[in-house]
DNA sequence: GCACCACTACTCGGATAATAACTGTCCGAGTGTTGTTGG
DNA sequence: CCAACAACACTCGGACAGTTATTATCCGAGTAGTGGTGC
């Protein structure tokens, strides 16, 4: 059970997007240019984020995407949804109503034990990922990115930015 | 990104396990039809348990699996590790190394935020599995389980134990 | 020189194939039981 | 009656197909910019 690579792509994505200047776009062939992914496919994933409300988009030739909310507003957990969908990653699928001893009309009542420890620990995946907002992802690359080469990141982004 | 139905099962079978009396051996033909499951798949579960050392096992008649420790030693994360494997749900692919505002001979040092938040979610996900031994969930199961179900189904299991 | 208009080029979005993972099935190697035989 | 032995039946373990999800790709609908044209 792996998380898709498109999780990735988008959280990369969304941090990009939160450095661009008020009001502008950026396209998907910048974006996966500069991520040396394949446009088409990241399309895919820039969809979710669309669907989901996240990002705005424009067509037209300086069309693209741009954050929907603050950075502050956004945080993993909103994107992470986003691309990878919101049902839990334990899926009970009852086999404890195929126990031989049950009686006939036997039903019972509430979600499994079993089932019920595995989403509080779906939950708390979630709860950490709710916690980390986009802003402190945008701080902390801060930190670790030289300077040098934030700004001419900045400065490639801004070039293809409509 | 789901768990395989195959960590559903195993949780489902060390449930069973926990109850069996000491030196006995269930085999994974009893615990399958118990559950209402193929035999055959359900056997590559335990097998995982059984490389984990989760289990013994035992050939011919009278054989099957048991548990190799006691059930206040067996934790959540020890099972669905033994099925679903140790390694991270994110994977990171390092894509910021295709940023071409790059110098040549740049390497960046350390895990990419991204990763980190990532991976700091997941062990949030495995501290909860941790936290919970298959003790607890006997108990909890003591307690759901209506007392006639409960003794009858002891007894279904005890009568196929070798 | 300026406003209007048609065209172009670029965008996103959904529909369509290739690949990998999960699910399900089969058969062989090995072992404890059991029935038989001899003492 | 008891012990040793051989055949058997049942077990686990790894190797082999079928189905679903992920990855990758393509093409169409729509729009903002751009150049040309008429006033």
């Amino acid at each position: 059970m792996n998380l898709k690579s498109q999780v990735e792509w988008a959280l990369h994505c969304c941090a990009i997007l939160a450095g661009l200047p008020e009001g502008r776009y950026l396209s998907t062939k910048a974006l996966a240019e500069f991520h040396g992914l394949p446009k088409e496919y990241l399309s895919k994933a820039l969809q979710g984020l669309s669907q989901a409300g996240l990002v705005n988009t424009t067509l037209g030739p300086t069309g693209g995407y741009r954050l929907a909310r603050m950075p502050a507003e956004l945080t993993f957990l909103d994107i992470v949804e986003a691309v990878e969908g919101k049902s839990r990653t334990f899926i009970c699928n009852d086999i404890r109503a195929n126990n031989p001893c049950r009686p006939a009309g036997f039903c019972e009542e509430g979600p499994c034990a079993i089932a019920r420890i595995m989403w509080e620990a779906d939950e708390a995946w979630r709860e950490k990922l709710r916690s980390v907002k986009l802003s402190d992802l945008v701080e902390t690359l801060s930190k670790d990115i030289p300077r040098d080469l934030w700004k001419s990141s900045f400065e490639w982004v801004l070039d293809r930015a409509g």
